[in-house]
Parts: structure tokens; C-alpha cells; sequence
DNA sequence: CTGTTAGCGCGTTCAA
DNA sequence: TTGAACGCGCTAACAG
């Protein structure tokens, strides 16, 4: 069923019935009556393709992210999605595992379909990606990186301010030795994250032992192995911060095979509180990362650069805050007197040597 | 740029360098390496919507399932997606959530894109959905839905198998009043899983109380809900069964508030057997539904009716078993001495009133 | 306010 | 084996 076809049935011009679909006002509203009836009639869509191919616009943003089956991504997903529902965007969505030729992959989907513009949410460093992209003139939105390219925009993410509340919270509870779970080093946002805990330890004075640095992989299997790893130390410590939520399920997980009680014996922090974390038992401290307001404002700066392509806002129009939530998976560290909470105002003095 | 410019620069006509991209081996070799070297040089990439236009097909297959954010899907998604790229379909998603109107839209979307067919996982009810969709002439795939048109398949899931297995494995455990939570009715799969879980009791003439048969939405919530109704009863229950894991996390969650220990006080099972379930503290006991094999079941069966249209293979070409995967959130009923397991062969008669 | 017409970028005849 | 030409379904000029 095509357009022509309608046009013949109303008995009126192709143009007129474009006109109508497309709700232009000067339409007579008699024929557009009869237009609409027809085209209800015989229920006729649109060809997408062809609108695409006339108006060059195909109102379809990419969406990139690592994988679906980590819970951190489907939430920005949705939101993502919800956004192109409300403004009529189409998203055209692509993973990319583990395996490089997939992004390879990913950006030639993108560009072939012509999108408006790509959201690169990977956490990665994907500057080959975004080379592609740009040199094919499309807006790209990624996280944390300045680029002069007026095509690409940015957000800055304070991983600093909510790593900081937890390792002082863990440090007002009489902990002096903190544990770190990372994850995969070639990801941008876990070096940052990594380096915010670590810059927040020297802070106050905690100090840091290479030993309690773990390195995982931001899975479940790598939390398990972590803490397998740090209780079979002499000198165990008495929490751990973990990279990601995941990280830290596989470590409360593997606590439990190891009789440690949580907060009892060992306190967990994770890091951005996904939907679960409030569910785990016990209920998850975690640094909340918003994945709704990146997802917003990834949205929103696509929708921006396509809307008016000469707009030359520059990046990190925004910043996003980390902040922890307290849940409880901490508590105050084993062996200390459980007095009134006012103590941890002697924890920076008794932390150092 | 397009495939003209790209005949123009390396002086062949557009058809040689359409005839080039396509892989047709009638070119002569030296052209098409002409042809290539050019392409690689400007970054050509072919338009798909012009493609779509003129061949017909558009390469894509649309993916309906009720949201992202329920752990059930994503692993769905990816396996789908990966599918997609290995066989050179793009997939494009859509979400239900709760709104109505999101299915019009959904519907909409998938036909104006020009799908080459539709899986729809919302295992409810979307037969308005299907008929628009058959009405346009886009093959469909469904849930345990019989129908004689060729257009749309199917698989059958045995929900029964696994929920057997379960309820029997309580039963041998001494469980005597096992409760059901059980999910939004206007689900088609949760009134099989309810059913089945009543059948399964019947069967072993397990007694069934009217007080132990929970309403949920499959929401942690209100696994939280239910368990919390279900330990206030005068006789609670020592067992609960879950129509999904999400809500069996969310009566471990409460339990976990309410004092409860799992598995000594309460056994919990679950069904889906999500990522997640295995990680979970216990680790969950569930029915296993393969999301990986149910999404390959999609795929193939769209696939093939892409590429044999006229193929008129009937549905429930396949049926989907179930089966309980024992974890460690079941143990014997309280009050039960903790002997042999052989006892549990008097369950049956003690059972009986 | 409406109709005619020229492409958008590509695959595919049909001749050569 | 290659090229010229047509048309996929639609929007946007322009003319009426």
C-alpha cells in the first residue's frame, strides 16, 4: 500500500496526501477527512525508508553500550528509549561484548542507517569509534572526554565526590583496612574510579596496602574470587570497596560460602547502585551513579545536536554527582567497641601510623 | 556520499559499483578492485533505507518484550541481537511497560520501518498486536499460541515439567503447606504457572489453602508484599514457591527483614532461574526457563520465514522444557527430624488429610 | 489551497 | 562483462 494508492482512492494528488499524513495546516480539511478515511480503511503505514531517503533525516539515534546482561545498562535503555518514544526517535541499539569487530560492526550499522546521531555509553576508550563517526558527520554523545569537534558532546562524572563519603563512612566506622576490587583496566571509568579511592585513602590517611588492590573484572565470578582471594590473607581487612554492584553481589556471595557474616564480619561497598543492590541481603551501601540522568542527558544532547546541527554548546555542559547511599552491608568494624557513632571523630588520628 | 559518486571517481557505471558492493561475481576483478579502493578512500557506506527501498526488504527483525528492566529479558535481547549480526538483521526493540498506548506505538514502529518479521515476548496476551501485524503481511512469532495462519509461529513451553519437579522436592522435604506467589494475571504465562503449581499439588494431593495463594506483579516489591502477608497468617506456610525470581528475591528480602532465615525457616523456589539466581544468598533454587534457547527459537523461526516465505511449517514446531535446578535457599520443612531423605517417601501419605 | 514533477540512493532489468 | 535507464515510496518545489 503506498501513498499513490491512497492518492487515487481519495481522489486527490500524492502531494495532498503527504500533506495531510504529515498534519501541514493548509490542507482543506474536507479532503483531509477523506484522506484520513481512506488511508484508515485500507490501514496504511508509511514507508519509513522513503521519508528517510527524501528528507535525509532518518530521526534514528544509535545507542552503544558494553552489554544488555549487566544490570546497569538496561536501566539507561529504557530511559533512553522512553525519551525517543516522546520525541519520536527511533534507537537503534548495539552491544559490544568483548569482541572488537563488533564495534567495527556496531559503527558501520549506524552510519549505513544514517542516525541522527550516536550515544557511545561504553565507559571505554572508543576514540576510533568516535573518529568513524565524526568523519561521517554525525553527532555523537560519550562520557567524559573533552574534544574540540563540535559534533561531539560530553558529561563530566564526579566519581570523587561519592567514592570519598564512602571511604570517610568507612573510615568512621573504625576501618583501617579497606579493600578495593577494580575492574577491567581498559575501561576509562574504572581508572577513574579506581584513582578516586585511592586518592581519597591518602586523604585521610588510611594507609594502602598492594595487596588489599584487587584486580576483577566488574562480573559476579570476579567479586567471588576477590574476596576468596583477600580472606585467605594473614591480614585480612575488615571491608571492601568494589568497583561496580555486580563485584560486589559476587563478593557478599562469596562471603557467605566462607561463613563471613555481612556487616558482621566484613563490610561491602559497592558502586552504582542498581535497582538490585536494594535488594540484596543485606541491603547494599553503594555510590549511586544516576543511570536515569545519564541517560537523560545522553539523550538530550543528541536531541540538541540534531534539532539544530549549527549549535556549538561545547562538552561537560553537565557534570553528574556519584553519592553513596547508605544501605547495610557496613557497619562498624569487627573488634571495636560499638560506642556511640561520635567516635569516628578519632578515626583520622588513631588511622595513621 | 552516494553510489554515484563513487562510479564517477572510479569511471565505471553505478550498476559496476552496485554489482562490486553485492559481491556479484560476474565483475571483473580489476574494476572491483578499482571500485574497493575508491570506496575505502571517500569511507563510503551504502544507505540502507535506499537498499530497503528498492529491494523490498528491510533486513530487520522487530523484538516486542515488556521491559528492559526485568533480568528475564536482557539475557533474551542479547542472544537475539547476537543472532542478528551473525546473520546480518538489524533488530529493533521495543518495550510495553505498562501502557497500553506503548503497543499501538510498538506495532506502528515495526510496520513503517518495513519489518521482516516481529518476535513478540510479552507472553501475555497481544493478540490485537498480531492481527495488525498479520494484516500487514509480517510474519510473527509468539508464545504458546496455536493459529493457523502461516504467518505467525510459535513455540509451546512445558511449564509443568519443572514446576513438578519443584513442588515434588518440597513435598520430599517434608513441606506441607507450600504457598504461591504468583504474578499479573493478565499474563498468559502466569496463569500456566499458577495452574501448573496447582495441578503439581493435586497430584500429590498436597493440601491447598485459599490464604496461600498470593497475588503479585512480579516485582520484588511484591515478593517483599506477599511474604510479609504470608508470615503474619496464623499457620504460615514453610515453603513458597515464586512465579518469578524476581519476586522470590523479594520474599528473601523480607525475609531476611522479618528474621526469617532461608532456607532453615522458609524455603524459597523461584522460576526463570534469571543470571542473578545463582548469586543470590542462599543461591536460589528455580525452574529453570532457557531465555538463551527461547530467544534462538524466536530467531530461527523469523529467519526462516523470511527467507522461505512460502515455507508453511506449522507452530509449536519446538516446546520449550523446564526443570528445576536445585540451589540452596530449600531445606526440610521446620519441625521435620533431619534424618535420611528416604523418608520423604512417606510425604505423600502423610500428606493426606 | 491543490496538483505536477523532480529527485532522494540504490538494485535491476535490458541492450550492447 | 558492462552501462543506461527505470522505479522503489515519499517530500518539496513550483506552478496553477
Amino acid at each position: 500500500m503506498t501513498l499513490q494508492e491512497i492518492a487515487k482512492r481519495a481522489k486527490v494528488s500524492t502531494a495532498t496526501v503527504s500533506r495531510t499524513i504529515n498534519r501541514i495546516p493548509t490542507v482543506d480539511p474536507v479532503l483531509a477527512r477523506r484522506v484520513w478515511r481512506v488511508i484508515e480503511q485500507v490501514g496504511y503505514y508509511p514507508n519509513s525508508h522513503a521519508r528517510t531517503l527524501v528528507s535525509g533525516r532518518s530521526r534514528i539515534f544509535g545507542l552503544i553500550v558494553p552489554e544488555i546482561t549487566n544490570p546497569f545498562f538496561p536501566e539507561i535503555v529504557q530511559t533512553f528509549t522512553e525519551l525517543g518514544v516522546k520525541y519520536q526517535y527511533e534507537v537503534l541499539l548495539s552491544f559490544l561484548a568483548q569482541d572488537t569487530s563488533l564495534l567495527e560492526n556496531a559503527a558501520r550499522q549506524m552510519i549505513e542507517r544514517r542516525v541522527d546521531g550516536v550515544a557511545i555509553l561504553t565507559f571505554g576508550r572508543e576514540d576510533a569509534l568516535i573518529d568513524v563517526l565524526v568523519r561521517q558527520n554525525v553527532p555523537v554523545f560519550v562520557v567524559d572526554m573533552e574534544s574540540p569537534e563540535p559534533l561531539v558532546k560530553s558529561v563530566h562524572i564526579d566519581y570523587e565526590h561519592g567514592i570519598r563519603q564512602a571511604v570517610q563512612h568507612l573510615a568512621a566506622l573504625g576501618h583501617l583496612r579497606i579493600a578495593f576490587v577494580s575492574g577491567p583496566e581498559h575501561l576509562k571509568t574504572v581508572v577513574q574510579r579506581k584513582a578516586a579511592f585511592l586518592e581519597c585513602m591518602r586523604e585521610i590517611g588510611l594507609p594502602i596496602s598492594p595487596q588489599l588492590l584487587i584486580d576483577g573484572d566488574h562480573t559476579m565470578a570476579a567479586g567471588m574470587t576477590a574476596i576468596s582471594a583477600l580472606a585467605a590473607l594473614p591480614d585480612r581487612p575488615s571491608a571492601v570497596v568494589c568497583s561496580n554492584d555486580l563485584t560486589a553481589i559476587g563478593v557478599m556471595r562469596q562471603a557467605f560460602e566462607l561463613a563471613l557474616e555481612i556487616p558482621r564480619d566484613l563490610s561491602v561497598v559497592g558502586f552504582d547502585d542498581i535497582r538490585l543492590a536494594q535488594f540484596m541481603v543485606p541491603p547494599l551501601t553503594t555510590v549511586q551513579l544516576s543511570q536515569i540522568e545519564l541517560a537523560d542527558i545522553a539523550f538530550r544532547a543528541l536531541l540538541d545536536s540534531a534539532e539544530a546541527p549549527c549549535n556549538r554548546s561545547s562538552c561537560y555542559e553537565y557534570t553528574i554527582k556519584t553519592n553513596l547511599v547508605l544501605r547495610r552491608s557496613t557497619a562498624l568494624a569487627p573488634g571495636r567497641l560499638r560506642q556511640s557513632s561520635c567516635e569516628s571523630q578519632n578515626i583520622r588520628a588513631s588511622a595513621r601510623p
